[in-house]
DNA sequence: GGAGTTGTTCGTACGGTGTACGTCTACCGT
DNA sequence: ACGGTAGACGTACACCGTACGAACAACTCC
């Protein structure tokens, strides 16, 4: 994916930096028409072509599926008429990405007064959102999501310390070491999922597997550690483990919280 | 980057399951010669080639710049020559990969006794390690790391819980948190970091584009909390953080383990 | 109504990717 | 001396993102 050449002195860039292209300034939605034949008005809109690229991407979970030969076709379109509406297929990965970032705000009635319980609420919905939407963690991520739904969960992140006078910088701080933690877990969850499908196995065979693996490489080794615990069932976990290193990372945050009090 | 085909029930890997393949076969070093002509033991060794893969990795900080085609050229080498030492260009990564865990592993004279300044001392090598290789984050990962010095690291990790007596599954679960954690931090940084390079602007110009924009956004939405901020500096710091919000996570970890005892 | 303008679609082409397949060559064991 | 073979390599295929410019329908203006 080679860079584009982009004026840096076009109108648009002065108008709102680098930010303002995608989301200051989205194309009119021009007039429907039946048809899709060439000329004015062809009813091809950018919502629709985001709304493509995340049908393919959700229905293969693989990211690669999205490609823009490949969106073009589920719309029965030219290649070339999506870049029309969307300069890059980057930036339409930064649309994707705003979309889903809708998916990350809570509704209000169901998000705790309590800022543990709703950190731990928004945390855990990112998780599931990010298992969603696995080429969010592989794919995209080339701008931290600006978009306006990202301003929407960014403002409710906010809003869970509203009444405790915080610092900004100590808000950013705390937010900002959950949400590291969060789609850290998620990378390395997706990354052993991928190792798996890559030998087409499932999760218990690539255990099955594993283990006689990693008895040999003891065997003939020098670990002492690892030895101590090589009889013993080792599973690789999910939500669970998710749960427990939030907890840790909450009982921390609560404890600063506490001794600055 | 599509899958190959692997015969499934081939010697290799009944003998070591998909593990085994890598790591415990490795090709002999045939005898080095001068000339790279054609014929047999032609010098090409599967260590030159991670080597001129790392190489071409760290000069380009873009992960992009490992292409099969740019590790032969820079061996003066046929591309498909690379293929008879590496089954494929993932399993390459994964070599490379194992070289850089080699990285992570702390002397032994430098790792504290405590547990808490072991960790944090693994964690901030960890983070130090993978800014120093960021295709490590972007690329790869198709496969936990299992190579022998993935090992040597485990081992060391573990090591630093050896006189608690804990369970397994609790070592598990606080190792991997530490983790998520770390590379979770390193993900979003880069990705932070690569979006400011694809407008070519400098950390500083991309602070200072940022700023109207998102005062911009404020005053059109409808934004109490972030509005509460708007004035003040914001800044995306960097090993700060990541020092930050680690501590959080080494007190919930802390206490958890005091409250076991 | 005719002419020009403008917005949109789309075909072709370029340079890149990973890698399957088959061929060639120089060494090795006999 | 000679066949077998390990390893290097050329070609080709299917994909990718996207630059470029032509084709065309609808709108505006005279």
């Amino acid at each position: 994916m080679q860079k584009r050449d982009r004026d840096p002195l076009a109108a648009d860039d002065l108008a709102g930096g680098p930010f303002g292209l995608l989301w200051t300034e989205p194309k009119p939605p021009t007039s429907q028409r039946g048809g899709r034949g060439r000329g004015r008005g062809g009813g091809l809109t950018r919502d629709e072509i985001v709304a493509a690229a995340l049908r393919l991407a959700a229905d293969a979970g693989d990211p690669d599926a999205v490609s823009m030969r490949a969106i073009a076709a589920e719309l029965n379109v030219g290649t070339m008429s999506l870049y029309h509406h969307v300069p890059t297929k980057d930036d339409l990965l930064d649309l994707m990405q705003d979309v889903v970032m809708g998916e990350l705000v809570i509704a209000d009635d169901e998000l705790p007064g309590d800022w543990r319980e709703a950190l731990r609420a928004i945390s855990v919905r990112t998780y599931e959102v990010y298992r969603r939407h696995p080429w969010m963690v592989a794919g995209g991520w080339e701008r931290p999501t600006m978009g306006p739904r990202a301003f929407a969960h960014i403002e409710q992140s906010l809003s869970i310390f509203a009444d405790m006078d915080l610092p900004i910088q100590q808000i950013g701080e705390i937010l900002g070491a959950a949400d590291d933690y969060v789609i850290g877990f998620v990378t390395r969850q997706l990354a052993t999922e991928r190792a798996v499908r890559r030998y087409d196995l499932t999760m218990d065979q690539y255990q099955e597997a594993l283990q006689p693996y990693v008895n040999r490489m003891i065997e003939q080794g020098d670990y002492p550690n690892l030895k101590r615990f090589a009889g013993e069932e080792w599973r690789i976990e999910g939500q669970d483990r998710f749960e427990r290193g939030l907890a840790f990372l909450l009982d921390g945050i609560a404890a600063a919280l506490a001794e600055a009090r």
